[in-house]
DNA sequence: TAATGGCACTCTCGCTTTGAGAGTGCTAAT
DNA sequence: ATTAGCACTCTCAAAGCGAGAGTGCCATTA
């Protein structure tokens, strides 16, 4: 594949750009007319013949307009990956929604789904924070009501988990509150193996606790992301490239779905790093529901410590300009924010 | 509005069977042919048109076959209300779901919300246990780092709230727990108001939780409804009728968006109870987005501790054979669920 | 020699036309 | 009371047709 010409380049991303807002496919003509280049719509034609037979562009059928392919796509965001800052105005009204919102993981997450959603016109996906090693951090067991206990287990990085119990016999507040202390001093900082590797415990009440402390925390080691919020699924059903086939439907089937979506992300993100941000565009061969959608991804927290995912679906031509630098911006603030408010070890 | 006849009864019931299978307006020549009624389709023709008349039947044009009215369908729900038990096979499949998933609310929810779009093809909406006056039973204060705290409050009916406090000033686990084990003693089984009426502590950090506290559980007593969990959105998009039109999409957007579906049951559920059962079809006039839809709705759970709602959305022409014992039974099981483990006072 | 204007050609899309099929209501006969 | 028959209505799918938009190519221009 040969080089692009300056002239080639600027009439690609004008032929993308349009394609995006207009949602058809854009002729010679139309572009002498609405941009106003120094060319007659017989240059455009010639450069778009040369455009098409590079790859970048497709035309539909003999006599409609050009398309921009998956490869002019990719080239359209490459070139736009290094500037896009999202403008100061909204960053300031985003940064103000996570200033007034409650606190907690919970809600940062949903806020920045729904801002997400909003701002890209897209489905967005976050994953809580989480951390692979899981480190204890400190249990609680509250008594409720004859043998159920609430078991609430919190580890660094903020991860918690509840669980009911059911015990053998009923356990008094005082004793289970013991148990409790007497764990939380012993396995503080502890990761998941350590603690397996440890003896046995002489009380049976304490053992029990510990086993399902384990359980409960290697279950969380193996899992590849925290909880995953979503919003914004029907944004994309107005989009008139699923009007139709039932494309759109399972695309959002696929994103349903928290096993497949896990799966999705573990595999496309295995090497993408905090900072760092990725666009699948046309599910990349490896997803067959994907072929009419591009997906925006990025990584935030804090490496080795907690991190999650946060990302964006929409059609092949969905807004790039608007949700690439609005995924890099919460990314940046979902990282600030797990920075500040981690549970150290 | 006159009596049916025994004949017109089980044929507009036959009417109505046939339209949900097929979704196509029946006429009275398959209708003969079909189903061995001793009858041709010329009486058939005449009884069409006296149901007609009635209301319960409705041509789409003059010469299409019949579909059933809003008002239809209301008398064929009623017929089934009191029959229709979930074949044993399914309920024990269920129940055995229940009893192998991970213990804890939120899985039961996450759950009972799968079963339910799964079995009825819809989709469903589960709201988590909830009680009006929310009555204290335990809070927990967990050190993370620097002046950063985990505040977990526990209140009887299990509801569970978290929340992330930053302090004025860095505070030792010790004092922490000191506070937490004090505020117990002090506030276990207190409603909102009686809280609120406490004479101020001397410890201020003391008072700083109990503000919280108090914020929180207020924050919790006036919110309608737990939790909101929803599956199978995307059920729903491949019926017919929402093929072309975005009515899908609207009704779609209605469930997503969690303060109006909160709304909506609020406003629906007002006088149901728990153990009945509420068939909402077409909207009711109430809801424009909802007009071609139904809504099959429960209460669950333990009325003056804690209950919730959970319920499915359809097509006007839904399976309510299907959806209705399916409703019916999830909710038992959920009360049975909450009722065995609830967090008492 | 790169850019342009002109032209013949192709293909889609929206419009109307048309005929088959399904369903109805009515009436006369059983 | 039920049914067979008939004329009538209306939708739906297929087919035909013309307008419009876009293309590729070639001769001409600056």
């Amino acid at each position: 594949m040969t080089e692009l010409t300056e002239r080639q380049k600027t009439l690609l991303i004008l032929i993308i750009r349009d394609y995006i807002e207009s949602a058809q496919p854009v002729g010679s003509k139309r572009l002498a007319e609405h941009y106003n280049i120094g060319l007659s719509s017989a240059t455009i034609r010639n450069e778009m013949g040369a455009l098409t037979e590079m790859g970048y562009l497709r035309q539909p059928h003999t006599s409609a307009g050009r398309v921009p392919t998956e490869e002019g796509y990719r080239y359209f965001v490459s070139q736009m990956m290094n500037q896009a800052e999202l403008p100061a105005s909204i960053q300031a009204t985003i940064s103000h929604q996570f200033y007034q919102a409650r606190p907690g993981v919970e809600h940062w997450m949903t806020l920045a789904a729904s801002v997400l959603a909003n701002q890209s016109q897209g489905v967005s996906v976050v994953t809580a924070p989480h951390t692979e090693k899981a480190k204890y951090k400190h249990v609680e067991l509250i008594s409720t009501q004859g043998r159920q206990v609430l078991m609430v287990l919190v580890m660094a990085g903020g991860e918690l988990s509840q669980q009911i119990l059911t015990l053998a016999e009923p356990v008094s507040q005082e004793r289970l509150s013991q148990t409790a202390s007497r764990l939380n001093g012993l396995l503080a900082g502890l990761a998941v193996d350590a603690i397996a590797a440890l003896p046995s415990r002489a009380d049976s009440l304490d053992q029990d606790i510990l086993t399902i402390i384990t359980q409960d925390m290697r279950r969380t080691s193996e899992s590849v992301s925290g909880e995953i919020y979503t919003d914004g699924l029907t944004n994309v059903l107005s989009e008139p490239e699923f009007a139709e086939s039932d494309d759109a439907r399972r695309a959002l089937k696929l994103f349903e779905e928290r096993s497949t979506l896990q799966d999705l992300l573990a595999r496309t993100t295995i090497n993408s790093n905090v900072g760092g941000l990725q666009v699948l565009i046309g599910g990349e061969g490896e997803w067959e529901e994907l072929r009419q959608c591009s997906i925006v991804l990025a990584r935030y927290g804090v490496p080795g410590m907690a991190t999650g995912m946060l990302g964006v679906l929409g059609p092949m031509r969905m807004s790039y300009a608007r949700t690439i630098p609005t995924v890099r911006f919460v990314a940046r603030l979902l990282s600030d924010l797990v920075s500040d408010n981690i549970v150290g070890e």
